[in-house]
RNA sequence: GGCCCGGUAGUUCAGUUGGUUAGAACGCCAGCCUGUCACGCUGGAGGUCAUGGGUUCGAGCCCCAUUCGGGUCGCCA
């Protein structure tokens, strides 16, 4: 009987091959029967090629065989490998020239029906792709997914590995930690009531390695945030992390830049322009609302707060006496957008907590309308139409609040009205640097200052004179790689010194005890000869999404969860034995609801 | 925790103002067919309209609750 190793892919034969006896096995994709001939596509990893069942070529028996496969039956087949006249040649399929007249074939395994069509074509409900993970991953665009996966991972290791960095792994099973997202936690066995906190990234442990003298390491690094999904977030997600020592920002930049350059050479065959852009926290948050800029169009923000002060237009005024602002956008050409729409982003930019969306339009005749008319005098209007640049045919969308809000609201709207509008360009990937965040942000929530970044985040030594007056003045040595309105990266110059650790400790109301009760170890640690160190981590599956094109994080992850953090697959979260609690001295107490 | 969208055959969807027996395409099953490639032709099977309750003479359609999936705000140092 005929063994199931073969000796070629399907996908990868063509004409060099013909003549030649293959051996192939793979997936029946689909069958062809005319009656007295079956054409049957059989697939693999690497495509489709056409396999023929010719009774004269076969023999009865396996053109009997040939007739009875369905969908996903598994087969292995010899055959010999024919040019296709030209008349019979299929254009779209990569192996299209040639096809193999099957001489001996082996049913290795029938399939049911499957739940969802193994094809690029047919778009399906995400419910029934992610309960049948294994079937959906079958289809030709996931496998492609996956496997640049793979070749971005390598990029990566054989840059690092070149600059001299040591893979080094460590602890999942680890330790909560304050002032960052919630812990998946794991209850201890040997002692009853505590528990383990799976790592939402490995900070501490790289930078006691960097203690430990190891000078530059990475990882690809597992990372476990219990916090709301998105099609961007995963609970669980692999970063690449990075750290040195010795070092400032620059050298840095220079390793990751070098990690980026590789994957897009690689990948994409572009060569990024090197070194990167910079650009400060405040200009990226001035010019685009956003900490994330997507810089491939431009609709930037103007801030008109000096030039629509006391108009008697109580949005604006009541805003600025705020201590508010007042800025804008100009949609260029889009003038003629229709009230819908423009309700439409009005509700929009709601969702962000702006109130309202005043706009003024620069009609084609020459003519100004706004929301706001009665307030508008031939001055004002003058004023806006210079600022804005506005041409006839533009469209100016205001936001009036305090200045978190306003930027986020039109950080928002100009990217959401850029994509409706197709105003993107998609062939370009500008990736840059945003350096310069504030080291601290106001919590409403804890009515206290809190460390924007982590806590282990070093300062601009020239920034102490706002440490006790203004601390939102104090700028971090925290930066961002950031490309196409994604943040890819993120890292800073730490703190080493145990005198500054505390101190920052003590900024943000995190008590001694319970710094020392946290971080003990670290304090202590740093006791001992910490060498200056910093570093970053990127995301691989928000990099593999984006070089793949794809709209969620899940088509670039094997097995990801679904928004509620389950898995439809496997029907995780599940219930444990009640013999397994008693072990770890656990019991559930859920309320009993809607009773 | 909030808001928005959705759940009808294996799959993708249609289903009018609430009105007789819920349809189409693909897929599936059977038969015919020797050059198809989204093969073709003939015939057939396949439905708890997500679940529960309500309104009504009558509900896939209207109302309420629940549930599942997606998106998003908060959250995510």
């Amino acid at each position: 009987m005929l063994s199931h190793k073969r000796d070629h892919y399907c996908g990868l034969l063509n004409e060099k091959n013909v003549g030649e006896t293959v051996h192939l096995s793979g997936w029946v994709q689909r069958t062809r029967d005319l009656g007295g001939v079956v054409f049957v596509w059989l697939r693999d990893r690497e495509g489709l090629v056409q396999l023929v069942f010719d009774s004269d070529v076969c023999g009865a028996q396996t053109f009997d065989l040939g007739r009875s496969l369905r969908g996903e039956y598994v087969v292995t087949v010899v055959g010999e490998v024919r040019a296709r006249d030209e008349g019979a040649i299929n254009r779209d399929l990569a192996t299209g020239t040639i096809e193999v007249f099957v001489k001996e074939a082996v049913l290795l395994n029938k399939s049911e029906t499957p739940p969802i069509y193994i094809d690029d074509k047919v778009d399906e409900n995400e419910l029934v792709r992610l309960k049948y993970r294994y079937l959906d991953l079958r289809r030709p665009s996931m496998q492609e997914k996956l496997r640049l996966r793979s070749k971005v991972v390598n990029c990566i290791r054989y840059a690092l590995d070149e600059a001299g960095f040591t893979e080094i792994e460590t602890p999942i099973l680890s330790k909560s930690t304050p002032e960052g997202a919630r812990d998946f936690l794991v209850p201890s066995r040997l002692r009853p009531g505590t528990f383990y906190a799976l790592p939402q990234s490995p900070q501490i442990y790289k930078q006691l390695l960097m203690l430990a003298g190891f000078d530059k390491y990475y990882q690809i690094a597992r990372c476990f945030r219990d916090e709301d999904n998105r099609a961007d977030r995963q609970p669980e997600f692999t970063q690449c992390d990075i750290e040195m020592s010795f070092i400032d920002e620059e050298d840095i930049y220079a390793v990751v830049e070098q990690v980026y350059a590789r994957i897009f050479k690689e990948i994409k065959g572009i060569d990024l322009k090197l070194p990167l852009p910079r650009m400060p926290w405040i200009e990226a948050m001035e010019r685009f609302g956003s900490d994330k800029p997507d810089t491939r169009f431009g609709m930037e923000l103007v801030d008109l707060t000096d030039k629509l002060g006391k108009t008697g237009f109580v949005v604006f005024d009541g805003a600025i006496e705020a201590g508010g602002r007042v800025e804008a956008i100009n949609a260029k050409g889009l003038a003629s957008m229709t009230r819908k729409q423009i309700d439409g982003y009005a509700e929009f930019v709601k969702t962000y907590r702006a109130k309202g969306l005043p706009y003024m339009t620069f009609t084609a005749d020459g003519t100004v309308k706004s929301s706001f008319n009665k307030f508008m005098t031939d001055e004002l209007v003058e004023k806006v139409r210079a600022a804005m640049h506005a041409e006839p045919g533009d469209i100016v969308f205001f936001g009036a609040d305090k200045k978190s809000v306003v930027w986020q609201a039109l950080g928002a709207l100009r990217c959401e009205i850029a994509r409706k509008n197709d105003m993107i360009d998609h062939a370009k990937y500008n990736l840059f640097w945003v350096t310069e965040f504030p080291l601290f942000e106001y919590s409403e929530e804890e009515g206290r200052y809190v460390a924007a970044h982590h806590p282990f985040t070093s300062w601009y030594a020239e920034d102490n004179v706002y440490l006790d007056t203004d601390k939102e003045k104090v700028r971090s040595r925290a930066y961002d790689l950031v490309m196409n309105g994604i943040e890819l990266a993120s890292g800073s110059i730490r703190i080493h010194r145990a005198d500054m650790q505390a101190q920052m400790f003590d900024m943000i109301g995190l008590s001694h005890e319970e710094a020392h009760h946290r971080f003990g170890f670290l304090l202590d640690a740093f006791k001992y000869g910490a060498p200056p160190h910093g570093g970053l981590a990127f995301g691989i599956d928000r990099l593999v999404m984006l070089l793949t094109d794809s709209d969620s994080l899940r088509d670039v992850i094997a097995f990801p969860k679904a928004t509620s953090a389950n898995c439809l697959m496997m029907d995780t979260p599940a219930d444990v034995r009640p013999d397994q609690l008693e072990t770890l001295k656990i019991k559930v107490d859920i309320p009993e609801e809607n009773a």
